[in-house]
DNA sequence: GAGTGGTCTAGACCACGCC
DNA sequence: GCGTGGTCTAGACCACTCG
């Protein structure tokens, strides 16, 4: 390393050693002081670089055993989920939203548990259509709670896609959301104008603010749907 | 901000002025001297905590510009994913692989384009089953490039995946790695013991080490398969 | 108990991007 | 230009955890 050694050609460097197997998967790293003698820097530079090693899942800490190898690095993709009118745009594709439908209701068990509410408590069901140069390109089956945000039960979403609207208003502070594969069923066929049993993308998202559920949504995509991170 | 607030506290501080409305979308945020001053905090701490908002995707940063907060918050998920030894043995299940297929080949050109080889050059191509409790789990496809990994085209690949044996054998630089659904078609139905034209949840992955493409699976899961994150 | 990472400070210089 | 974030330094104290 030459005199300016960041954090970065530091990291890159161990990195490197790594890959070429200088310390083996399992083997312990110098402490930061020893690598701070080494590169010449100091050892904050050093704390930044095996700090982000860390968090990539190349390397793990401990406080007082020191950093090792990770046997099996750790894989981890992030993927960016953009808004559906983004998403479309993106694609060079106009975008175009309709409300399918707009009701409220009270909800299956399965939903009624997923939003902690009581029984026979209703909630704002949506189902909207989001299409991408006039072709259907994803269907929105949303629930929202009227526990956590009462306003939903006046909104107008005949117009502004409720994902916005919950974007431009409701903050939340935890998300959990996965993606599966589902065959389409005969209404799912219709809105996105497929073949019924055709294999759809699907990703579910459930948001809450303070423990509190506000939302959970099943967005089915249009065949041949994917999503791609690189890392 | 009590004597000690480090850099947790403020990160916690600044997102529930944010939430809470004192700095809205698009707004810019005070810098970081104005920060340390007013959490009685190093620079570093401020910028750090910056930082940190900053990759989660909640505010934007730029050098001459100043801090705002993102009009749309950047939605990113990570997934983990796992090997799926690991991932079979968490559920709980007894993991069993499976060597179906192994033969050098020449490639179709959508596979010969992504491995970037000559047209008719031979790759190492592997077909398994991961099976969690003796029911089929995972199907791997996978095409090995010859030009990067030569030691694949006499490996033994009968007891230990292809998996494994990479990851402990190769590093890599970059990956990409991308999800979908698919129907399952006649082989792969018959293999994962499931009906032909079902839905079904596939990974896709490539890895480079250099640029230079090592490897390129297809893992395509037993029905009902998700991958599930929270952020 | 003692060693290692986790964090904070105060000060400094630099580089990028608007003006 | 010049202001803001990006990074580095040297030194310090702390907290966790292993032996």
């Amino acid at each position: 390393m030459s005199r300016t050694a960041s954090y970065r050609d530091i990291k890159a460097d161990i990195r490197a050693r790594i890959r070429a197997g200088q310390w083996p998967p399992g083997a312990a790293l110098p402490g930061e002081e020893e690598l701070a003698r080494f590169y010449e820097a100091a050892r904050a530079t050093i704390n930044r670089a095996m700090r982000e090693l860390a968090e990539e899942g190349l390397i793990e800490r401990k406080r007082r055993a020191g950093s090792r190898v990770r046997e099996a690095p750790r894989r981890q993709a992030r993927f960016d989920i953009p808004l559906v009118r983004r998403e479309i745009e993106d694609l060079g594709a106009a975008y175009r939203y309709a409300l399918l439908k707009s009701r409220l209701a009270v909800p299956s068990v399965a939903i009624r548990e997923r939003l902690a509410l009581a029984p026979g408590v209703r909630a704002r069901h949506l189902l909207c259509l989001h299409s991408a140069d006039a072709r259907p390109y994803q269907l929105e089956d949303r629930w929202i709670s009227l526990a956590a945000t009462p306003e939903a039960a006046d909104a107008d979403f005949s117009t502004e896609s409720p994902n916005e609207w919950l974007v431009r208003r409701v903050p939340f502070s935890t998300a959990e959301i996965s993606f599966s594969a589902v065959a389409a069923d005969a209404a799912t066929a219709r809105a996105l104008e497929c073949d019924e049993g055709e294999a759809l993308f699907r990703l579910e998202r459930q948001t809450w603010i303070d423990e509190r559920p506000i939302t959970y949504v099943r967005l089915t995509f249009r065949p041949g749907h994917r999503v791609t991170a690189r890392y």
